[in-house]
DNA sequence: TGTTAGCACTCAACCTTTAGGAGTGCTAAC
DNA sequence: GTTAGCACTCCTAAAGGTTGAGTGCTAACA
């Protein structure tokens, strides 16, 4: 059996309602709905044809029928094909530009929950490749020196350090030229155990000093743990009766509220890169467990070259894809713009 | 009428089978559940003298009684003054030391989410009086600066400026002695326009630096707004069905991820002080619209002398008090413990 | 051959009724 | 002051009945 132009539009216009109502579809509603002209009667033959197919499913018999994940996918698949969407009135809200990265990110999640009525999830922007900047040791008490490491894209992280023997201005502008001459400008693969050493024998007696910063600044480069990861709109969930069953749910806004259940989401939506950015999971596509009954879709954002991010929205399989999509990509634009400023 | 001696037993043990059961409780059980020997029927007659105090409820004719806030409040300050509990499992999950403040705080409020079931939350403690201990600007790029201020607590705040002209290292060394001499030591309330009209005077065309670092110091030392608030068990909330309404359970969910709606309380707890660092709110009582129906426990934590906290489990009314409250001392204790080594 | 009207059938959803039980207030007796 | 007993209330759960949306199938029609 094929898969033809009619079935194809009495699929999109089963999903359509679907969407909206969140009840199953009986075959009289699409008879009217579309502009087919086509009796009841034989929209249910089509139907039949369309559940053996596997595009749709019927929760119990004398109900109408639901999309299945298959129908959702190949629903979305066709209409991702198109359409660049209006600017909305997210662009205002967003402009008025806030100065932190941090205040900036929970908006913009906060805006997404707000607009489209469904969970939503933003990661700072992942720095790969970094590469050392700039290091600083002050001291700042007797035996406390502080370390500042900034890397490249200014991100710029602290370390306290307790030393032993008091240190005089001189020698802490010893070492300070020291590390910066030897490690400014390489990533974490360019600094070798070599150069180390080498180091550590020019440091004399402060050698365990360098070794701390080197350790810092290890931790500093690798970033991973950096990843911050911002909700909005978890209470959304509730909303949609697939999705606030008791247990379902308490899972849910668990991982939302355990960041770290995020994660793989994030990992395996930057990995799965497709040119556009724009990542749907479906039902069990989804890597995280939770969310095997909802539907996810993840943009990449990206705001100079390497530092990129995710943003996400999850929401019931009858998520409306069409306005998600067009909404997350409106918003992708708005962040590089609201960047190159 | 009083409340003597009797009609205590028995509002006890009302609310002690109501907190187990969560279901209203019927005057056979309570003859039956004290040792108090009495028939249902006296039990009837104490419970009606009861209502009329205004400490139990019914929830509609025949059906049996629940406590009322006059009633919770009752036992929860009865039950304050007493017990300092035996040291559970949370030690031993506490003291896998984390380096990290804010790895700890989320530690401990999942290790009390997961132990008491309820919804909980600490902040970061608030730092008040703070007094500059510490400033360095270092020329990270051409144009740029960096300005790292630290704070008494060792609390580091970093701040990038952007400059026009190219500064050499001799001017920012200059720059460097000028305002640690003008400012160490001092609080909020002691930089006053005197100070900030000489340094800028002295600072000559680099006046407007001067501006900015202190601006950025001002930033540093008021630490309001670096209230970090960590929540965990937010999902805990669904597994009270008197919580699990979607409407209520929707608002509270959202104040749990919203965490500024958490400022209040925060605030009330840390102000009302008294004497034990335990408060308890219990219905109206909160400062949290969306948690009347709940009951909250808070606890302020110190750290060092001005280093405040606050936790927070939220809950049913009929959260298991005794426990909590327990659970909340020990803890207070453990931080304590924790932070002398 | 594709489309349609019609009909019998199914089944969740909703309502009503019923019975049962938990709990009460009141009274009268101990 | 305490208790047994009884009539009463009202929630709950189960059972039965009705409704209506939706189906599959068949037969007729263009």
């Amino acid at each position: 059996m094929q898969l033809d132009e009619r079935k194809m539009k009495i699929l999109q216009a089963i999903i359509r309602n679907y969407l909206e109502t969140g009840e199953p579809v009986g075959s009289r509603t699409i008879s009217k709905y579309t502009d087919l002209n086509l009796s009841s009667a034989t929209i249910r033959n089509e139907m039949a044809d369309l559940e053996e197919l596997g595009y749709i499913l019927q929760p119990h018999t004398s109900a109408g029928r639901i999309p299945s994940d298959k129908g959702y996918r190949l629903y979305v698949d066709k209409m991702m094909e198109d359409k660049e969407r209006e600017i909305d009135e997210m662009k205002e809200m967003l402009l008025e530009k806030e100065d932190k990265m941090e205040h900036l990110l929970k908006q913009v999640a906060k805006v997404l929950a707000v607009n489209t009525n469904y969970a939503t999830m933003i990661t700072t922007p992942q720095i790969h490749h970094n590469k050392l900047k700039f290091i600083q040791l002050s001291r700042v008490d007797a035996n406390q020196i502080l370390a500042v490491i900034v890397v490249e894209g200014n991100v710029i992280k602290n370390t306290m350090l307790s030393v032993n023997e008091e240190l005089d201005e001189e020698t802490l502008l010893k070492l300070n030229i020291l590390l910066n001459t030897h490690l400014n400008g390489l990533s974490l693969e360019e600094i070798n155990l070599g150069m180390i050493s080498a180091m550590k024998q020019q440091a004399g007696i402060h050698s365990d000093i360098v070794g701390d910063v080197i350790d810092a600044v290890a931790e500093a480069i690798k970033a991973d743990e950096d990843l911050e990861i911002y909700t909005s709109g978890t209470n959304n969930i509730l909303k949609y009766p697939e999705l606030a069953d008791k247990q379902k749910a308490s899972e849910l806004i668990n991982t939302f509220e355990e960041k770290k259940l995020l994660t793989e989401l994030v990992q395996d939506s930057l990995s799965e890169e497709n040119g556009t950015g724009i990542q749907v999971y479906i039902g069990d596509e989804t890597p995280v467990q939770s969310m095997k009954d909802c539907s996810v879709v993840t943009a990449t954002y990206e705001l100079e070259e390497g530092m990129k991010g995710t943003i996400g929205i999850i929401g019931p399989k009858r998520m409306d894809y069409d306005k998600v999509v067009g909404t997350l990509k409106t918003l992708m634009h708005q962040l590089d713009d609201l960047y190159k400023k």
